[in-house]
DNA sequence: CGTTAGGTTGACTGAAGTCAATCGGTGTGG
DNA sequence: CCACACCGATTGACTTCAGTCAACCTAACG
């Protein structure tokens, strides 16, 4: 088990995190756990370490992966601020979890949520909540793999982040080019010239790690079969 | 909402997993449930139908699949003997489903399983391991998707289909090369010429709907980065 | 028989991967 | 402070794999 860089301090029970669209589940205030910080890059877990630890995100980004032979990896999920990652339903974990920028989480041990689980309503909702967007997650994820062009897999992508971060138009992507490019199957080139063509046609626009979705409507229509 | 009994039920210790090979969960004997029979091609259930049924597969082969705008379309799973399909987190279905040859299956009532799953150790213990398996089959097949070329694929398809239906190396396709097309994320005329180069490889041989794997080694190695 | 649906094959095209060069920022050491 | 190295991002040139369009074949079925 990785140590965390620094013990951040004690998180304030937020009770009611307002999200917009898609509501992600969310235990801050149903139960205890250590808040913990991880450095860019850092590893929080990996792959076959036994799943005793279900971690939910205060700040920063974390992004769950695996390894593949060959230097083929394959970037699971990037998990932001109010998301939920690590809960199994094996024994051990099925992706490593690493920190992308500096990330704030607090941790749950398995074993207590599990049992609180079963006298707890709002935390079984909770967790219930999170398998079934996670269910939903995955088959629009696997139709986008398949089926759609590298425009719409980005276009998918930025929007996909922006309704997650709830945010309207101006985007902070922690991540690099291939990270971008093992979630969604691309070389790290065509997701750069992907950006490029989307800011071309005047739909984004980029300052650093910001880009601004500057056109949601258009984007979400060259999404159109994928959302 | 009801409770579903893959959080309702406690997690198994972790030790009793004898997931030789792949073991699909099995229903039958533990719980009553009705059987049915599908003609090829019909409807069993319909995506945005109440999720209250769950299927164990006992004769012939079920797909469930989604519809994307414009005749796109994804095949999300082909179901065979001995294993489950239909359990939902959500309340409706996510997928439709459709029996691919004739099939016979048992329905098992959702509001019963998750009651009795509360109480007998053995259902709650098959249900969980169809979550484990399912969460397995729903990484490795993203990175399947992503990464892999027309040709390791089908022959991964091919070896994954065969281990699950438990033969060494004869195998019965029931299914149409568009339904594996769209499994796998391709073209049917691209799986079509990519059984025609295993045949000339010497790796298969084809007789109508039946495919024997004559090189199972070749195939795996083909395979090998994506298992 | 003809019709039709599914399967195979061929020719061509195009989108994305690969290889490579360049650019810009960042950190390091002299 | 500057020179240098390094990493990530971008862009270009070229290649290749798979999609598209089309023809043809076969088997099943009325």
């Amino acid at each position: 088990m990785p140590t965390p860089a620094s013990i951040a301090a004690p998180w304030p029970p937020a009770t009611s995190r307002p999200l917009a669209g898609r509501r992600a589940p969310c235990l801050a205030g149903l139960i205890d756990g250590s808040p913990s910080t991880f450095e860019p890059g850092e590893r929080i877990f990996d792959e076959s370490d036994r799943a005793d630890g279900l971690y939910e995100v205060m700040e920063g980004m974390v992004r769950t992966l695996r390894i593949g032979q060959g230097s083929r990896r394959m970037i699971c999920e990037f998990i932001v601020p109010g998301e939920l990652f690590g809960l199994e339903s094996a024994a051990t974990y099925s992706c490593s979890a690493e920190a992308v920028d500096q990330a704030t989480m607090v941790r749950y041990e398995r074993t207590r949520l599990e049992s609180r689980a079963l006298v707890d309503r709002a935390i079984a909702t909770q967790l219930q909540s999170w398998f079934t967007l996670r269910g939903e997650q995955a088959t629009a994820r696997l139709l986008l793999l398949a089926r759609a062009s590298a425009l719409q897999k980005i276009a998918s992508f930025l929007l996909d982040l922006a309704g997650r971060m709830n945010v309207e138009g101006r985007l902070r992507l922690p991540m690099s080019r291939y990270d971008i490019a093992d979630y969604l199957g691309l070389s790290s080139e065509t997701v750069s010239r992907g950006f490029t063509a989307l800011r071309q046609r005047g739909l984004i626009s980029i300052d650093g790690r910001m880009v601004n979705l500057l056109e949601p409507r258009a984007l979400s229509q060259l999404d159109a079969a994928f959302n």
